[in-house]
DNA sequence: ACATCATATCAATATTTTATCATATGTCAA
DNA sequence: TTGACATATGATAAAATATTGATATGATGT
């Protein structure tokens, strides 16, 4: 219970990640390679890269190579929940963070 | 759809720390107090004070005098779905992630 | 083996987040 | 209104993460 909680810190760090989660995102819609993720979300490739192998280690896509490519599918079993659940809390409280981008815009927010 | 996108990637950091991680779990056993989160937790007041804010301003928790304390109440609604759904991530690849405790760490993980 | 395309790695820097401490505010009760 | 307790705030140093671009590796088809 205490080293899953460490892990929950650690899976939602990696979701905590404007990248990470439109490669997610643009995977659930169908499975890609490198470069049409890069179209697809318009990133550097480098970068998507990176990304890619922080979220495989992680469990949350795998690869299977194709002749040259590469090709990269979400782990629908476990993101697809964590998504919808946070979907489901950002439908009702999402205008209450309106305009936070970052945890120190909170800061700026002086009413409770 | 890209609001509630970038919404998530706000709701997944402020889930991604363990002092507020730790703040929920305490509170989703019983409603307390500051102070007594601060025992439970074993943290610092200011700091607790600090992550409530932060946990208040998003939704994940709710708060209410009585008479000198103010108790904390966390929003179950939403939170024990997310909660859950990370579980299941956890104990699937959550050995797959040991010894990841920050982002960095990935980078010393070679292996695919 | 070579050329080419696809992907990964590295390292330096910029940005964001965390942690800490001193202090302020607020509430109650005498 | 004073004292005691409860809680919040603000500033800032330290740490972690994101970003970037140059370069390296790897696989394929010829």
């Amino acid at each position: 219970m205490q080293s899953e909680n460490n892990t929950n810190v650690f899976i939602f760090k990696v979701l905590s990640n404007e990248v990470r989660l439109a490669i997610i995102e643009a995977l659930l819609k169908k499975p890609m390679n490198v470069n049409e993720i890069c179209e697809e979300i318009n990133e550097e490739q480098p970068r998507v890269s990176h990304e890619l192998r922080c979220l495989a280690v992680c469990g949350f896509v795998y690869s299977e190579r194709e002749g040259k490519r590469i090709i990269y599918e979400p782990n629908k079993d476990t993101i697809t929940p964590i998504i919808e659940a946070a979907n489901k809390h950002a439908r009702i409280f999402g205008s209450k963070m309106r305009g936070c981008e970052m945890l120190s815009d909170i800061r700026k927010m002086t009413s409770r």
